[in-house]
DNA sequence: TACCAGGAGAAAA
DNA sequence: TTTTCTCATGGT
């Protein structure tokens, strides 16, 4: 991992925050929401997850036993918006019945969240992403959340390939950043909202972009 | 029209 | 082990 001179990843949330402020991750009324979504967001917008967890609401199955028990075209059809629909309604069954078996979740320290991140890996569906959101922002653990935006901004910023597997990314950020959860879910949602509007895959609008004057890889871009 | 989005798992190389 | 393919709706 690279050492950028004028940059580290305290100075580049300041930035972040001075720039967007308070993004009010994660959007959901309950831990178990946030979880739903967790697993509806996958390599899809969050406004199309919305629409599902609305139809989720409506329909009265925005709950674990509701979910674990519907039948899969029902489920499906009410998660349509959210995309990937058969293979979500498959990770979403797999997920509640997990949490259904499982019960009461312990008061989490550090060895006990590791072990349930590795429970939660070993579910069908939830990949380390979809894991570090529900330890993050549905059980307040502090857990960085790497994604595809993190992964470019870093890249961009050369402070890393960005090739680097999940955790070698979040083993990163967690080594130079005081555990904190607040932080992080403030840190991960300002990475998402300078991705989508800013640092974007496509033409990236580097003329506004608060790191501008720091970025070495303006001729990446593109 | 083509690309992209708050990934993950299976299949192929 | 690493890379490629598949899953799918909705916005730009």
């Amino acid at each position: 991992m690279e050492k950028h001179p004028a940059l580290n990843l305290e100075s580049l949330y300041e930035i972040f925050f001075h720039t967007y402020g308070r993004q009010y991750w994660w959007p959901g009324t309950t831990p178990f929401e946030v979880m739903v979504g967790a697993v509806l967001t996958q390599n899809t917008t969050w406004r199309n997850v919305e629409r599902a967890i609305a139809a989720l609401a409506v329909a009265g199955c925005l709950t674990p036993e509701g979910i674990a028990a519907a039948d899969p075209k029902t489920l499906g059809a009410l998660i349509r918006p959210s995309g990937y629909f058969n293979v979500k309604t498959r990770r979403l069954q797999n997920f509640c019945r997990w949490y259904l078996q499982r019960g009461q979740l312990p008061a989490l320290d550090q060895t006990a969240t590791d072990a349930l991140r590795r429970e939660l890996l070993a579910i069908s569906g939830i990949g380390p992403e979809t894991a570090d959101d529900i330890l993050l922002y549905a059980l307040a653990r502090p857990i960085f959340v790497i994604d595809a935006y993190t992964r470019r901004l870093m890249a961009r910023l050369q402070l890393a390939r960005g090739t680097e597997d999940y955790d070698t990314l979040r083993a990163f950020f967690e080594a130079e950043l005081t555990p904190n959860v607040a932080l992080y879910q403030e840190y991960h949602a300002l990475i998402v909202r300078h991705g989508k509007d800013i640092c974007r895959k496509k033409a990236p609008r580097c003329d506004i972009c608060p790191l501008a004057a720091i970025c070495p890889s303006e001729s990446l871009y593109g």
